[in-house]
DNA sequence: ACGCCCACCTGGAGGC
DNA sequence: TGCCTCCAGGTGGGCG
């Protein structure tokens, strides 16, 4: 699923979709994803129009007009699809469509998520810090408030993997599986150093590599392994530019000789090259 | 408080 | 073809 370049292309899909426009009709066609849907989504999304289309971390966080935002986590294999012009059109489903936004643009909007790990909440736009998904959350990799000394202070004293605490929204929001293995090879990190012993130079080096390998992923359309796409269906391919991720056994991009290892780390796998990454 | 393991779900891939 | 096992972009709860 989706980690933060994925959310934000999504994002960017579907800016332009609801951006200013109504919500004509919105259709829940089952009660629960990862938990229950908000009491009476439908009706209270209902003729509301979207005034903004942002991003915290993996959530997607749509503003509503009568001061609610409308929270979405996509999970592992929830997706957007945008059908133009489809607004009002026969309802005609594909397997795991559970939510169905017609806009007064004309257009639709599906979420669709086979897995259902992922979720939708209402909240008052002015109160999403004191959302449950929000609360404890770290800063944003690629806003001003992350830093190597930020990060530092949040690893110190922590004897976990550091590829363990990257994958912790506390410390930083919105990377996941993929983008850790990939920034930890950047910087020449092994995923399983302690993460007490990062502060300081290896934060330096650090940091702009997560910000590096995300800003790169972006660039792409972000990456598409199984399930995600983006929301106008195009596929992302930043996955043609992963140096160790899914590659075990191949060798070593760097050219340093060494081969691509697997590892599994707290039950997710880890890729690394156990010659360049100290 | 922290760190690990598991569960939550479905589908695709690969082995036999 | 079919069945069975393993694996997957995430997250929080429960346990030691």
């Amino acid at each position: 699923m989706p980690e933060l370049p994925e959310v934000e292309t999504v994002r960017r899909g579907i800016a332009p979709v609801l951006l200013g426009r109504r919500l004509v009709r919105v259709l829940q066609r089952r009660p629960d994803l990862r938990v229950p849907l908000p009491e009476d989504m439908a009706g209270r999304l209902a003729g509301r129009k979207v005034v903004a289309v942002n991003r915290r971390a993996k959530f997607l966080l749509i503003d509503l007009d009568d001061g609610a935002t409308l929270i979405i986590h996509l999970g592992m294999s929830g997706k957007f699809v945008i059908l133009k012009g489809a607004a009002g059109a026969p309802d005609r489903f594909a397997p795991h469509d559970h939510v169905v936004f017609d806009t007064d643009g004309g257009d639709r909007l599906v979420f669709n998520d086979p897995r259902r790990f992922g979720l939708m909440e209402l909240a008052a736009t002015g109160d999403l810090d004191k959302v449950r998904w929000f609360r404890g959350l770290g800063p944003e990799p690629l806003g001003n408030e992350f830093s190597a000394a930020v990060l530092s202070e949040s690893l110190r004293g922590r004897r976990t993997s550091i590829k363990a605490a990257l994958l912790d929204q506390k410390v930083v929001a919105g990377l996941g599986n993929i983008y850790v293995s990939e920034a930890l090879f950047r910087s020449g990190i092994s995923p399983r150093r302690s993460a007490h012993t990062i502060p300081g130079r290896r934060a330096e080096r650090l940091v702009p590599a997560i910000r590096e390998v995300l800003e790169a992923a972006i660039r792409a359309g972000g990456s598409t392994l199984r399930d995600y796409v983006q929301a106008d269906g195009a596929l992302g391919y930043f996955q043609h530019q992963f140096l160790v991720y899914g590659r075990e056994g191949q060798a070593c991009a760097a050219g340093c000789g060494g081969t691509i290892a697997r590892i599994v780390q707290a039950g997710r796998s880890t890729f690394f090259c156990g010659n360049c990454q100290k």
